[in-house]
DNA sequence: GAATAAATTGTTTTT
DNA sequence: CAATTTATTC
């Protein structure tokens, strides 16, 4: 017992040893939030002897809860089987996939999760063939983002009142678009909140069942939850309202995603008698970079009134410079680390910050040209790539013979004589008899003549053998037999690219192998499947686990993702005035207050060097503009700002 | 039917 | 400026 509050300060200690109802605690950065959780959760299992499978933490990326998981395994010195420590997401599929076959969603337990692009799609054929609109006026973004609005709420797309006077069409566009998906047996990431918060309102018995498995809730940044997650919290704990959430109202910067700041305001409001814990003492950054980080966010009006303060000893100073283009302010940044470097500092250890993806790329191509290790987050998802999505395409197919959209995307990969206007009439045949695009194939025959027929045939046998052998085989296996059947790598070697670019694919391809075999081994074997395999992909975006695992490389990386992450050396470029605040931003309170916020988050990820860098001016869609200096280097109040 | 060239058009942040 | 969509050619 002792050991696991070896080095707590008071209020960590309570936070781990608080015992039954709810509580709420007020984690400034690096105040040892995630060590605070992590023994509480230790603390539980070990000396409360709760079992695993009944306790549920929740947090943002699957990366946080893969550190989590580790660290309290750690701490118990062996694995913690059946514990449930992952993001919302992954949670309510895991959920959903239990029991949507008792709702009439109008989908399987093997329902797919659809990526970001087969959401435009299916929401710009919704545009164009369902209500005949114009899709240059009507865009399938906006279409697509009302509809979360709602879905984040918790509502219906369907009965939501939208704002304008577009609210009818967007209902009706959430029927089609809805009816789309359940042919596919398809869900989007914002249906699966959505439909699990549904069958637990809607069912007594199950809400009961499964409040009743969780004694335990425990929520990491809750600062960034939105109305339909709290929903589902509120479902999950109504049986032993054990709740516990983690968060820092300063560090809420997903307002886009319908997070609300008054969450975390209202939470003892909410929870009547919760107990409040605040950790305000920072072990990460030296007192400049508290004071200053202090200083700015006293602009805000709305926060709780909360002081960090620190032990640590003084470090070398926040230190603000200019250049004259984005080009200078790269070169600079990679200079700088490389000085640092000499110093000692591991380039793990440093991180480079902006506020939009689109400023990574002169980055890149500085760090490139001094051949300094590094890595971009967030930019271009692995699993995004067109090779990597055309394997996927396969995987998706033979696990669920009703996705359209797979099917359309490999018929013609590796080409097969197979064109848009062959794949249109099989899809057409499909919704006429209400079949999916597998059983349409095998009708082929009646619908092609002479060498189209031929073709198709070819394609409907190959496919089935590739059935036959996904039978019980291992996804690893499965995936080498669909590579070499489709002998997918002379196809992307010949496809007349340049050949680096095609052995980047190349390359591509095999890391995808290792990803399925790392699925594999982590995983264990009597629930290792394909459609496993799937859903992680789909619940996994960015850190693809490779990436995490090559330590000591610089991070580019944007003030968003960098939430949860620290460095010795912390770069923000682009510090002017449009880019932060941005320019969507400036104009409305509440917004400005939430750039001020996400300055803050990055500010303060910086343990000993914090430099804060803008540039006179900067190319900004193939025209130069002047850029100001931030509003944020003023609010600092620093000697050396200019 | 498929590959290439020209034109257009958008530009915040993400599970 | 780059990425995507449309037009053109093979």
């Amino acid at each position: 017992m002792s050991d696991l509050l070896d080095g707590l300060n008071e209020p960590q200690k309570q936070a781990v040893l608080h015992g039954l109802g709810p509580m709420i605690v007020l984690a400034g950065p690096g105040s040892g939030k995630t060590a605070t959780v992590t023994r509480r959760i230790a603390r539980l299992i070990r000396e409360k002897e709760v079992d695993p499978s009944r306790i549920l933490g929740v947090t943002f990326t699957n990366k946080a809860a893969t550190e989590m998981r580790e660290r309290v395994e750690k701490l118990l010195g062996r694995k913690a089987y059946g514990l449930w420590l992952c993001t919302f997401h992954a949670a309510a599929a895991r959920i959903l996939r239990k029991v949507v076959g008792q709702f009439p969603f109008g989908r399987t337990s093997t329902f797919e999760i659809i990526d970001q692009s087969t959401q435009t799609k299916e929401m710009k054929a919704v545009i164009q063939h369902d209500l005949k609109l114009d899709e240059k006026e009507y865009k399938a973004p906006t279409f697509l983002s009302a509809l979360q609005e709602a879905k984040a709420h918790g509502i219906l797309p369907t009965d939501y009142e939208y704002r304008g006077q577009l609210a009818p069409l967007y209902r009706k566009a959430a029927a089609f678009y809805e009816a789309r998906l359940r042919v596919l047996n398809a869900f989007d990431f914002g249906d699966l909140l959505l439909y699990v918060t549904q069958a637990l309102d809607q069912d007594k018995d199950l809400r009961e069942e499964w409040s009743r498995t969780f004694q335990y809730i425990l929520v990491d940044e809750y600062q960034d939850t939105c109305p339909v997650q709290l929903l589902f919290l509120d479902l999950l704990t109504s049986t032993h309202k054990n709740i516990s959430v983690v968060g820092d109202d300063a560090q809420c910067i997903f307002g886009f995603t319908f997070a609300n700041l008054h969450t975390i305001l209202d939470f003892a409001r909410d929870y009547p008698g919760a107990k409040e814990v605040r950790l305000e003492q920072n072990y990460r950054s030296t007192p400049e970079i508290v004071e200053a980080s202090n200083m700015l966010i006293e602009n805000n009006r709305v926060r709780y009134d909360k002081t960090c303060f620190t032990a640590n000893a003084s470090g070398p100073g926040i230190t603000v410079v200019v250049h004259d283009g984005e080009k200078q302010e790269s070169w600079w940044a990679v200079a700088e680390c490389m000085k640092r470097h000499r110093e000692g500092v591991p380039w793990g250890e440093m991180f480079v910050l902006y506020r939009t993806n689109s400023q990574s790329r002169v980055l890149e191509e500085a760090f490139v040209g001094k051949g300094i290790p590094y890595n971009v987050k967030g930019a271009f998802k692995f699993y995004d790539r067109e090779e990597i999505q055309d394997l996927l395409g396969y995987l998706k197919v033979l696990s669920n013979p009703a996705n359209r959209i797979a099917w359309e995307r490999i018929a013609n990969k590796p080409t097969r004589g197979l064109g848009a206007s062959t794949v249109q009439a099989i899809v057409e045949y499909a919704q006429e008899h209400s079949l999916t695009f597998r059983a349409a194939l095998n009708d082929s025959h009646y619908l092609f003549k002479g060498v189209t027929q031929k073709k198709v045939a070819a394609f409907t046998a190959q496919m089935q053998r590739l059935e036959i052998f996904a039978e019980g085989a291992k996804v690893s296996s499965l995936l080498q037999t669909i590579i070499d059947g489709i002998d997918f790598k002379a196809w992307l070697l010949g496809k007349g690219d340049t050949t680096s670019a095609a052995a980047d694919r190349w390359q591509n391809v095999l890391e995808l192998v290792r990803a399925v075999e790392m699925y594999e081994n982590d995983t264990p074997p009597d629930e290792a499947s394909l459609l496993g395999f799937l859903e992680r992909v789909a619940l996994v975006t960015q850190e693809d686990e490779a990436a995490a695992r090559d330590k000591d490389k610089v991070l580019l990386t944007t003030l968003h993702s960098c939430k949860g992450l620290e460095a010795q050396v912390v770069i923000i470029t682009g510090v002017e005035q449009g880019l932060i605040p941005h320019f969507n931003a400036m104009h409305d309170p509440a917004q400005s207050e939430e750039e001020r916020r996400l300055f803050y988050v990055g500010m303060t990820r910086a343990k000993r060097f914090l430099y804060l860098s803008r540039a006179r001016s900067r190319w900004l869609h193939g025209k130069p503009m002047d850029g100001r200096p931030s509003q944020f280097i003023r609010e600092l109040a620093l000697d050396n700002s200019r």
